[in-house]
DNA sequence: TGTACATCAGTGAACGCGCGTTCACTGATGTAC
DNA sequence: TGTACATCAGTGAACGCGCGTTCACTGATGTAC
């Protein structure tokens, strides 16, 4: 039952895929392999085939899951504000969206306990995100790092929030709170 | 070697106890009775003497670090603004401090995944929060609850992000961000 | 280009382990007289 | 107040289960001649 080496890149990937979505939808510690494996159409065993370990694959699945958010951010890039991101961000699709969604979120409070090279992708992520942000505040330099960084972390609490609170209502007017106040810190003169 | 009722309400406060502190720094997934008998002094029989299932002594667990911090704010409640509790919440000892920590930062991401009773207690959390800021925030009425809204979401979020970045540095620089910009948005006439 | 053999992706059962939970048992506490 | 019995908090072993991981095996792919 060998596969090509193309195949095999493509399961390898497949893999991936399956899990970083997986760990966005139900955590990291709550997913098995079994249950990534059978959802990629394969069987547990094969698994070994492709990754040294379940650790392995969390670096691989949270490095796609970085990527996609940092790339959805960089879509926005020709913008002259960072408005049409803030607004991406915290939208409701975003809410709903656990599985195509920011892993710093979804993943959320795992993240601080995985291993050394996991927290290191994290950071990376982070850095980008913000020196990204930064880029786009049209105001003195020393303000705007403060800026960049302040606006993240609200963005990032909102919709952590906005998923936890079990009253829909509370949780848009969040949503719309931090939008306001997220593109008025980045965007005013 | 049954117990005086005094002492089985006392068991069953230490364990609740143990278990919330446990939560926060471990994960609810991640934590095992065993542990948390272990820890509060037990062995793993006895537990179910005190609760049906795991799932109540989660939602005991998340009512006590709910109340926790709740109390730290009320204590800032005489202040005529919300800033003392802004640095508390921001300070690098909450950045250490999982153990006695928010649980909104501490489980995260776990919390949208719990149970329909343990979601409503920290949705009722988070309501109180917000209500207190905002009858500290000394603005006109209709820009107070948008404001209290965006500076607990960029407190929860910074609180996050500084656990997970593993650069010191930075996360050093977004609590400072957080603190500055959440005391401005609060405090400005 | 065709054949013979080595490689290895995938299968599916099994491994040891720790999980949440149950259970028979113990013996001090609480209660009834 | 003292005695006899029921209650039940705590013990520690065991339950079934699913976890991450290993393994013997299969058979198509890749390689050497």
């Amino acid at each position: 039952m060998r596969k090509s080496k193309s195949e095999t890149a493509e399961t390898r990937q497949k893999i991936i895929q399956v899990a970083s979505e997986l760990f966005r939808v139900k955590g990291i510690a709550a997913t098995g392999i079994a249950e990534i494996m059978e959802t990629a159409g394969l069987t547990n065993g094969a698994f070994y085939k492709h990754f040294e370990s379940k650790d392995h694959l969390v670096l691989e699945a949270l490095k796609l899951a970085t990527e996609d958010v940092v790339d959805r951010f960089q879509e926005s890039r020709d913008a002259t504000d960072p408005e049409s991101f803030i607004k991406v961000y915290l939208s409701p699709e975003h809410q709903k969206g656990l599985a195509w969604g920011c892993p710093i979120v979804g993943i959320g409070s795992e993240l601080g306990r995985t291993d050394k090279e996991s927290r290191a992708m994290a950071t990376e992520g982070i850095k980008q995100l913000v020196s990204s942000l930064e880029n786009h505040i049209g105001k003195p330099t020393n303000e705007k790092r403060k800026e960049a960084l302040a606006s993240i972390s609200m963005m990032i609490g909102a919709l952590t929030l906005s998923r936890i609170v079990d009253d829909n209502e509370l949780a848009k007017e969040i949503l719309d709170s931090a939008e306001k106040v997220a593109i008025e810190l980045t965007t005013k003169k």
